[in-house]
DNA sequence: GTGAAAGCGCTAACAC
DNA sequence: GTGTTAGCGCTTTCAC
């Protein structure tokens, strides 16, 4: 149907590997074949099939990015610093949603395995960490903003603990006592690494830890709901609620709302990943950033080296954290 | 490095030919054979280079969707949509972000000139129609959300006219007389469809339309923001706004807030395209939905019928929208 | 500076 | 039911 190099060299009265030179940006080609060989390109709107050119060169220049849902700002944010720093070095980004099913992630995965993508970054997946090591030793692979205990794979994220430490402490600053915390039930490793870092905020002030003040259920909008609900039907309400996202952050304001209770002067609310949302709520919601600009920009940086190199890089990337304070916690 | 046909049809001692049978499920083979070449495969951890497959093809069941930006949850629902509708008839979706600019989307465009992809979706595009005429001759191509005015391709949207007519008639029905129009310079026909719908609904209702009641600048969230101080400012302030899109919606929301104008109540107000921040806000947020899965769905359905038919379909198909009320027009 | 030709992994027509 | 083989479009070695 289109043409193909061949069409162009025959076109151009030369052979097909001269047309490939020109094509590749070969030097050892006269100006004027490839001048006769440019001309050809424009006349019968040639644009090489990649296919041949992938299989034969065993590489395809794309990078597919799995992310548990399509309607997360965070992923999308670290979606476009992926892409941003890899069409510097010519690569493309894809992206396929999971909905956090292990058969959706496997079905992906064929991209890799059937060579249609050079390698995969995961934000977030249903792997344990001896899957991923199998994988990683085969392929490469990467994980973003979520990391995976026990998984010797490259992986770039905020140190979740100290993030949920800092976050905690301003609210212990501003003179909460009684901070409760809403995470989820330990199927996420990032929400255990915020319990933790909530819990030693407490420790280093001196403020003892109650189970009652912690809710745990998952990532989804309508556990912040119930969280709310569970709060403000305790004997001593909370007068902050830390939780470890800003979705469920966002939810509990809006509850507390409907409960009559005054967000950021009644109770102060504390998200975590700031999401474009946070700025765009009333009241606006105080938050620990993730860097995702740079989170993708370094997940690429360091993948695309992996395909490069023989040794494969397996380090986990910390990324700086920042605590931002809004309206929801008074400010 | 990894298992080739050739691999495995050695291992279970039948030539590359079988082991392809087997692959595409073939009926024409023993069971004898079909369970030798299934060890192998297993046994190899083989699985098929889809580079050789497609090149051999000419098809890669591979479409590309390429949206202005990768964080509109409008935009996510839609690919979503298409995702689940593809995948039943064997077809991976994969996504880029062109940010609005005419340089990127051309260059993801090359997707399909390289035969990458099998057939683009377009959500809102830089092409003029002339170009798109010319490129639906040649590939499989469709608009979806964003029609184009003259081109003649595969489009699916909602009636912007006519969703624009029902929200202003809501709100006139709710008393309103003095309704402000929030739309763009008329670089997205939608905005300009949908400033028309308002218009009718005025004319119909007997209200004559005011010039000073209209603004108009981009889909960018701040001139939301900039368009509540303009409304805030005239001399007889509208009591509810009508704006293309739910995130400008959102922002004259809270810069009513800001300026101490009770939204519900002093002022209503009323979005386009029911994103899940919609119902999120304080207060949650009255407009009109597209039925996002089932665009995503349609269009993907009908481009993969163009993908396998000489003669191609190219309607513009019209999906049904709602008014949804909610508490920002006081319900 | 250029061309001939092998071959990347796969499918499918053809022969048996 | 199975194998042989051509060839998809491209890159790259090797000769000249």
């Amino acid at each position: 149907m289109s043409a193909t190099i061949k069409d162009v060299a025959r076109e151009a009265g030369v052979s097909v590997a001269t047309v490939s030179r020109v094509l590749n940006g070969n030097c050892n080609v006269s100006e004027d074949s490839a001048s006769r060989v440019n001309d050809a390109i424009k006349k019968l709107h040639y644009s090489p099939n990649f296919l041949g050119r992938n299989l034969r060169k065993c590489e395809t220049n794309v990078i597919l990015c799995i992310m548990p849902t399509s309607e997360h700002s965070l992923y999308s944010k670290i979606v476009t610093g992926m892409q941003r720093y890899a069409s510097k070095l010519g690569y493309d980004i894809i992206t396929a949603f999971s909905d956090n099913t292990a058969t959706a992630e496997a079905r992906q995965m064929n991209m890799l395995f059937n060579r249609t993508v050079d390698g995969v970054v995961l934000l977030g997946t249903m792997y344990d960490a001896d899957s991923l090591n199998k994988l990683a030793q085969n392929y490469d692979i990467a994980l973003c903003c979520e990391g995976v205990p026990g998984a010797d794979v490259l992986t770039v994220a905020v140190d979740d603990e100290s993030g949920a430490f800092d976050a905690v402490t301003a609210l212990i600053e501003k003179g909460h006592r009684d901070i409760a915390f809403l995470g989820t039930k330990s199927e996420a490793i990032s929400s255990t690494a915020r319990e933790n870092g909530y819990k030693k905020a407490l420790e280093k002030a001196g403020i003892p830890f109650r189970e009652e003040l912690v809710y745990r259920d998952s990532y989804e909008y309508n556990c912040g709901t119930d969280a709310m609900n569970y709060f403000a039907g305790l004997e001593k309400r909370p007068s902050a609620v830390f939780a470890v996202s800003d979705l469920l952050a966002i939810a509990v304001i809006h509850r507390a709302y409907e409960l009559g209770i005054e967000v950021g002067k009644d109770i102060s609310v504390m998200g975590f990943d700031n999401i474009t949302m946070c700025e765009m709520m009333l009241p606006t919601v105080s938050t620990v950033e993730q860097p995702c600009f740079k989170m993708g920009e370094l997940v690429i940086e360091k993948l695309i080296e992996n395909i490069h190199s023989a040794k494969k890089d397996n380090n986990y990337y910390t990324v700086d954290h920042k605590v931002i304070m809004r309206q929801s916690t008074g400010d």
